[in-house]
DNA sequence: CCAATATACGGAGACCGTCTCCGTTTCGTC
DNA sequence: GACGAAACGGAGACGGTCTCCGTATATTGG
């Protein structure tokens, strides 16, 4: 019963011109101040009222969406890259992770909705994120039937842990060297590997 | 020239039979509804006027510091008896972890103000947070000398990792195992460990 | 016990950010 | 050009943080 097909109207240009207007200044205005600055400010840069920017997008997170679409497609032309250029999944898996790590970089303060969306259903970032998670999936799958990686490690652990890490990188900031870290970590963890016969259950403990 | 010694007078009882009281109703009103809370309503709740809270604690920051004093102290203990009773380095370090990332989820968002901390320098979180990677280091150190731990991670990164796990736990409620699988992906990462002469690097990519 | 005075209290309200409502303007159509 | 639908814009409601200062109270000296 949705738009009969009749009396349909051509959606006005001052609309389509106005949101993405709005969208550049977002864009812009988040980079440079992170995700959390007001978005009254950011009507006010791109010349409209409040109004018309809540009318496009109801809320920081809907806005954000829209911000990502494009950086999404990105990542999804990175993925094919890596598909098709990578033989080795456990390094497939590896350079997936990384580019995860520098997508949820994109603007300051990013991961935290990111985490938020994922306990809710019917977020439109939360849609996003199972995308990557299925990908994530998908590349685990490959290097674990390649022996590449550990058979109990799952794709949505995979992801929680880029995320993770891509939001400790703002406190990290005093510290060059933290992000590798931690993608090393994530990588081989801290422990040494225990190779011999002896215990081999890595938490020993309780 | 503070406190010339001659006319001291007294602290007034009901300062800090108000602080204490406004301390145990933020206990009780971060562990139910989360940090974020309004504080204005945490004085409602405990008869006071906003500018008393505000006077006692200039700041959110300042009353979760005091708030976290007490569970500051436990965990301390929790250091000590782990000293004490584990004479393996490895689970020493795996306890520990363990104990700091409990203490970090003591309230729902706790990670995300003590990540802020770790930017600023005269913080009193940021303080407390120097002290448990202090800490770390010990245990960290001990693990290394002993073979337990990889000679390239450090204590501050490993501080990060359970913080950025205690962080994301709360977007993984629905799954109840991956605040284990994230464990797990700390301790031994999630690459399959590469024993044999071949390529030793684990990151083989540019 | 009663001033005197330092000290702390309380709450009105300034300020800022989010988001809504509705009178006004602008666009597409006939 | 006139008409009606669609979008605009900004005043303002709302809620949160934090401040300022008149008022109340605890402590002390007489």
């Amino acid at each position: 019963m949705v738009a009969a097909g009749a009396g349909a109207r051509r959606p006005r240009t001052d609309k389509q011109r106005n949101r993405t207007h709005i969208l550049e200044v977002a864009e812009q205005f988040f980079s440079e101040r992170g995700i959390t600055g007001s978005l009254d400010a950011i009507a006010k840069r791109a010349g409209v009222g409040p109004g018309t920017l809540y009318r496009h997008f109801p809320n920081r997170e809907a806005l954000l969406a829209a911000l990502l679409q494009a950086r999404d497609d990105e990542l999804v032309s990175r993925r094919d890259a890596i598909r098709r250029e990578e033989a080795d999944s456990g390094t497939a898996l590896a350079r997936w992770l990384e580019a995860l790590g520098e997508w949820l970089t994109a603007f300051d303060g990013l991961p935290e909705p990111l985490r938020a969306a994922l306990s809710e259903e019917n977020s439109p970032l939360a849609i996003t994120c199972q995308g990557f998670i299925t990908t994530t999936d998908q590349f685990l799958h490959a290097a674990q039937r390649d022996g590449d990686a550990q058979p109990q490690v799952r794709g949505r652990d995979l992801f929680l842990t880029v995320l993770a890490t891509a939001w400790v990188r703002s406190a990290a900031l005093a510290d060059e060297s933290s992000p590798q870290a931690l993608h090393a970590l994530m990588q081989s963890g801290w422990m040494t590997p225990r190779t011999e016969k002896d215990g081999s259950d890595p938490a020993r403990h309780s």
